[in-house]
DNA sequence: TCTGGGGTCCTAGGACCC
DNA sequence: TCTGGGGTCCTAGGACCC
């Protein structure tokens, strides 16, 4: 049996968990730059406001319900999230965090001791609460994709007390009914549109689907898997997270810039910014990157037609984590993208092709590549350390300094963040 | 005026090899 | 005009997720 714990409206959660005069009020929190809506409350929800819409567009909206604004603060949900995911790892078997706010609890043979699963879901979901002040749902079933489907039913009807358990057959059924095709975990924009088409509207209907169906159109393997787990086969296992935390396959630093940049050394100040925070999440994780990827955008909303991204990939001679090699060759990238008189909104930097850190892959056929900086493991770590210490970017590579006192060219604005208070020494909760 | 960021997995097709 | 039958590896792109 799996349990899917899902935070509700995640930043929201962690807004209001500082502020409960937030409580009951319309809130939503946007996106970098203050751009999309990214979190909504049930009562930002019931306004009509949409996932992921661009925040003029429902400005007017907002001042009419006096709907709170919040500004992103990645920092403080960070923080949150790990106090939630900490506590799921102390009270089950096992533990997959699935995202920043959802984590999958392998619970094999807790039957036993608890007979239903159900008793067990609602002591972890109050206990979360509790110490966190994040409410959450919890859906319970044999297959991930059940348990997905379990707690969606869990958040849409509130008698059932925030919690579903599938175990019982006739139950499964019974929620499979409940579930719109485009709300199944899987399904999206495109393949909804597809099913609808053919008459297959609710999660029931395509658990009937056979596989070859679903072979067919949803994707091959992917969505055969998808309709044998609404049937209860489990397809995927869970995939336990040693530490509490996620370990990626590819880190990415990307972002739209405050204002457009044509300049080469404004985007090179960027994206050396962005390698750099690259680098420091990866060597977080443990992990040195062996692939290199840089990407230069234009607006895509404007009259340029497609594509509107230039990128670029480079294999390194070897895998590293060192941020002065890892800014120097996504310097040599950005040369061989960046075309004079081009006008960019955003720029990204991903890394690939992951090592463990001091264990890298011999190559037989080739001499060792050579150490250039035997220092740097030290280096890095000193870097790592005064800046969690005093804050991001207290010390930085020189390609992404912009002159004193000024904040860099690419930049945004936020405007309604609020202060990091469980993070930063210069923004702790003040009392009194 | 203003339109996010960071991931995963899979498939198809080309290059290359024997 | 005829022009095999496998493999593997890599990349680009699609679809989806939170």
């Amino acid at each position: 049996m799996f349990a899917l714990v899902d935070c509700n409206n995640f930043y929201v959660s962690c807004e209001r968990a500082f502020q409960p005069k937030l409580a009951g009020q319309p809130v939503v929190v946007l996106s970098n730059n203050d751009g999309c809506i990214v979190s909504r409350s049930a009562e930002a929800k019931a306004l009509g406001i949409k996932m992921g819409e661009p925040l003029f567009q429902v400005r007017p909206l907002i001042e009419q319900h006096q709907v709170q604004v919040f500004s992103s603060n990645y920092a403080l949900y960070g923080d949150m999230s790990s106090r939630v995911m900490n506590y799921l790892t102390d009270v089950a078997p096992e533990v997959e965090v699935y995202s920043i706010d959802e984590a999958f609890l392998g619970l094999h043979g807790m039957q036993r001791y608890f007979g239903s699963l159900e008793k067990y879901a609602r002591d972890v979901r109050a206990e979360v609460l509790q110490r966190t002040h994040i409410p959450t749902c919890v859906g319970i079933a044999p297959t991930k994709t059940l348990a997905k489907l379990a707690n969606r039913v869990a958040k849409k009807d509130a008698s059932l007390g925030g919690v579903l358990s599938l175990e019982e057959p006739e139950c499964r059924q019974w929620a499979l009914t409940q579930v719109p095709i485009e709300d199944v975990w899987g399904i999206g924009r495109q393949y909804a549109t597809k099913l609808y088409d053919q008459r297959i509207t609710t999660a029931a209907d395509l658990a009937r689907c056979s596989e070859a169906y679903a072979r067919k159109h949803l994707g091959g393997v992917v969505g055969a898997r998808l309709v044998r787990e609404l049937q209860g086969f489990p397809c995927h296992q869970l995939a336990p997270s040693e530490d509490g935390t996620l370990a990626r396959k590819s880190i990415a630093c990307t972002r739209t810039f405050g204002r457009p940049l044509h300049r080469f050394d404004d985007l090179l100040a960027a994206v050396a910014a962005f390698t750099s925070r690259a680098a420091e999440k990866l060597r977080q994780q443990g992990s040195v990157a062996h692939v290199l990827t840089v990407f230069l955008s234009q607006n895509r909303f404007g009259n340029t037609p497609p594509p509107h991204t230039r990128s670029a990939q480079i294999t390194l001679p070897a895998a590293t984590s060192n941020t002065l090699d890892l800014v120097s060759y996504a310097h040599a990238i950005l040369l061989r993208i960046w075309q004079p008189g081009t006008i960019y909104v955003k720029a990204g930097v991903v890394f690939d092709g992951f090592e463990a850190a001091g264990q890298p892959q011999l190559n037989l056929f080739e001499k060792a590549p050579e150490i250039t900086r035997p220092q740097s493991a030290a280096l890095m770590q000193q870097l790592d350390k005064l800046n969690a210490r005093f804050g991001r970017a207290t010390v930085q590579v020189a390609a992404a300094l912009s002159p004193k006192g000024q904040t860099a060219p690419w930049q945004g604005q936020t405007q309604h963040r609020t202060p990091a208070r469980t993070t930063s020494w210069d923004e702790l909760w003040e009392v009194g």
